[in-house]
DNA sequence: CATGAATGAGGATTCATTCAT
DNA sequence: GATGAATGAATCCTCATTCAT
């Protein structure tokens, strides 16, 4: 009854939004592939039909939802990165720390969501993901190093691309990885402790005055 | 028919393992769901209907399949590691060389497959995958950054279970990402150089000289 | 806007007779089972939801958007024809041209959508329309036919229903076809032939004079 | 038990044939789109899935169902007419009778199945039996035509194509329509009364000594 | 009267699994 | 052992119809 009465109360202006989340959440918990449209419809408090009024159709409603989330990432960032006065180290651990720092259950849905199960299912929305999501932010903090390689901040013979990538693709994997903690003894690294750690050993592979036992040269 | 020849030719011993060679690579070609049995069988040189004189059902299969290349990875690791005489550096180039290095075609297909797509299809196989692969890998290269943090040969301040575990999912992340290189412009890196850089990168964050920028405190 | 502005200039009244318009339009286009009750909407310049306000159902709607069009033809035809003092011939001709030779969008649109693709989706209609259209027809071909053999105008051994029946699903059948004459090649012929060559063939077919060449048996 | 032992016996060789004039028979009673895939199942003594093992899909079971009745309409038909020693007129008889003399309930079944409801639902399959079928059988009549104008044997002024489409298009829709004499009284015609009347006037239409009331202005 | 959001039964298609041959 | 025909549960999507606004 009042269930139904919820249901019929319509709210066309808030659906799609409703809509959006509840299958980010559930094509997160279950998988993209295993979740029926009726999941969705479940969750948001609708029909399935009624989804078929906002999207085109199950490919469709995953690329808006992942889209949907994306600006958050992204949002303010650039632009407070603009902001040059302070040490590029500095703008990094800003960066990182909204990244990967308090990670909302949301956020958290979309990257383990793209990161698992979508390859396959979706390669159009995977590919799109990787090129806006990771590769952009790589791109972001690539270009942090390389400025702070300018000034001085950090030793100019790191290799700006892979560090940057491998400090994404890292955070992003391990922070996917940790959902599994539980089954995997051993695994459970708090989130803030992985962030700052990683922040600390990054910044001292930049460090200048570091100097490796011999690199790359006289490997055996 | 020539290729069906061939096949028939060889020992009947052999099938089972033709068959999980074929379910590896064909299951991370196409995504663990949309693989059919019947492909399988073809990439094998079976009928679909073969497969299940050998396995239970097609997660079965999967199991086995990872299983069945397992130990490759750790195969002789372990025992190299033992002599202590080298300095950790250069044990730690060793193993993650031997990993990432020259990654063939069926270790790249494994851990695909593994990365993505089966963590919503066939939990347990992921999750027992996570501990015996990834998990393993970072602990075994952490216990090598313990073992450095002991002889001096590393700063002692260093979070050794993040630094590896970065390493590692760092490295497993990129490898597999560079599949799709083609569809991402901007993102191709070489192995080579990334398992290069990736090293160089680690072992400065290690480094005992090293001082970062005042890590953490007076931020900006 | 312009378009729904000029809808809603027109009187109420007018609106189920639009819609009956754009509904056969569209169920002739589309056919009746490919068309959502949303396309008649779009073309009668209202939402589905409206339609409900006059008809019971889809097939309401289809049933009187049929009878909507039945009058036409039969219209002032039959007393028309109450003239009996032109020869049979003369009064044939006027029928069957007004039948089918200047064919305005409209009727070709009933005549296709009932010849073809009603059958199986509303029987009822169907034989309705069989009985009240071609049936129809028929006997009032044969009905003339047999005045003009009474008269000694046609030959009294041809057969008057069948030669009706014939004259009338042929040419009907013709005209629906024609509408496909672009995918078959060598099918079109312009309908003024059609009717023509029909006419001089039916009279000529129905001559005294003519003595075919015995026809296999000597039957009847 | 038995049915069930029935369906277990394979036929593999029988199936496709099998499913194919189950098709065709239940395509023609329900019409196209109202007949689930389960229903041929059912009338070919299979399960739905069993028909996806031979057919691509419902309109290739739809297309294949057409082609393989269509053989037998033409089938010794064109090598019957190379003997050119009968006249004309019988050979006409031949061939009409053949085609709609004594019709098997799987040649009713096609026959309805195309010229009603198949135009809209698979417009390819449609266009291509316009083809092959009528617009085929129109111009082989055409030319027996075309062949007596030049004996003589019939008066050279007949339009010989619009005479051909209006018998066969005549017949065709005339038995069809023959199938719901049930429900429209009067309508009933007896096959046989049907041919043989049609021949007599077709003939009639074309004799030479026939000389119509005024036909229309001396057109050529 | 009119709208259009929401419903939900219906139907084509896929594919892991079984099992007679 | 091996085959591949057959099964049938599972799932996406459509659209006539309802009804709150």
């Amino acid at each position: 009854m009042t269930a139904r009465a919820l249901r019929w109360a319509r709210r066309p202006e808030e659906r799609p939004n409703e809509i959006l989340d509840a299958a980010l959440a559930v094509f997160a918990e279950r998988g993209y592939r295993n979740t029926r449209l009726e999941h969705v419809g479940d969750a948001a408090g609708v029909t399935k039909g009624a989804i078929y009024h906002y999207f085109e159709n199950k490919e469709d409603l995953l690329l808006r939802a992942i889209e949907h989330r994306r600006e958050e990432a992204f949002g303010r960032i650039e632009e407070i990165l603009r902001d040059k006065s302070a040490p590029v180290s500095t703008r990094i651990r800003l960066v990182v720390r909204r990244w990967f720092g308090a990670l909302t259950k949301e956020r958290l849905a979309v990257v383990t969501l793209l990161v698992q199960g979508i390859a396959h299912e979706a390669p159009d929305a995977f590919r799109r993901w990787l090129a806006g999501g990771p590769m952009r932010s790589s791109e972001l903090i690539a270009a942090l190093v390389r400025e702070g390689q300018a000034r001085g901040e950090f030793r100019p013979d790191a290799d700006a691309d892979v560090a940057a990538r491998l400090l994404v693709s890292g955070l992003l994997q391990q922070t996917v990885w940790q959902q599994y903690s539980d089954a995997v003894p051993g695994m459970a690294v708090a989130q803030d402790r992985l962030v700052d750690s990683a922040l600390d050993l990054f910044l001292h592979s930049l460090h200048p005055a570091s100097r490796p036992q011999r690199p790359l040269k006289l490997k055996r």
